[in-house]
DNA sequence: ACTATATATCGATATCTGTCAATATGGGGC
DNA sequence: GCCCCATATTGACAGATATCGATATATAGT
């Protein structure tokens, strides 16, 4: 019943004037996208997946520690987030991740991050 | 009863090596600062307070639309996690963001992001 | 002391989520 | 077709958490 005005925020823009507070909506999507890093079995799954190149989600359960199905909740989780990709390659499924989904999250919250240099 | 090895990375070393996967205890300490972003109403205050230089807590129970407990319960989780400092000034308590923490939350993830430039 | 206001804590409850065992699905090879 | 393997889904349960009303604490002013 609210009605709101999601703002299309200038992405590639530097240096783009203070954004305005988050509204319902746009907070609602960007906490989804938190919830997926608010778990330690994800962060690691996460950390696992950016150590390599790519890797195959069969070579996570093993250190992970976790049963399979768990794990594939926690890769699906990650994949609806954004945070990984995944690839088809006979029947096992390479994960790789993306780091970009990463920092175009937390520019939402930091629109205006100290420049470096 | 786990046995870890919890390393003290290398922070300020420009394109340090990969780091090594996430052990259960870093995780589980990175989950709990990212579960502080995982919430709407979080995020909301979290904007809310960016958006000033520094903002008083009875002027954040109105705009966020949620009681005033809930308000002080979420912002005891952000202070708690270090993402916002807050200063009594007579009988009010002023927050102010503290963004750096959440670039140092991200580079543990993300050690290597794109240089920019 | 008393009153008023700002903030925090408590207790209860509804909802969400991480986990597993069991089962289902889907591909590859025979 | 059948079997084996990798992955996904289901169902159940325990633990966490967001929310509120009621209450407590703290500060300022009288």
């Amino acid at each position: 019943m609210e009605k709101e005005l999601e703002l299309m925020v200038g992405a590639d823009d530097c240096c783009t004037p203070p954004l305005p507070p988050l509204g319902e909506l746009q907070a609602a999507d960007l906490a989804r996208s938190f919830a997926a890093l608010a778990d330690p079995a994800r962060l690691r799954l996460y950390s696992l997946i950016s150590s390599h190149d790519a890797v195959c989600a069969c070579e996570l359960v093993e250190p992970l520690g976790r049963s399979q199905p768990t794990v594939s909740h926690h890769l699906k989780v990650l994949y609806e987030a954004g945070l990984v990709e995944r690839e088809r390659r006979g029947s096992w499924i390479w994960y790789r991740a993306v780091p970009d989904r990463l920092e175009r999250l937390v520019a939402q919250l930091a629109p205006r991050l100290p420049v470096p240099g």
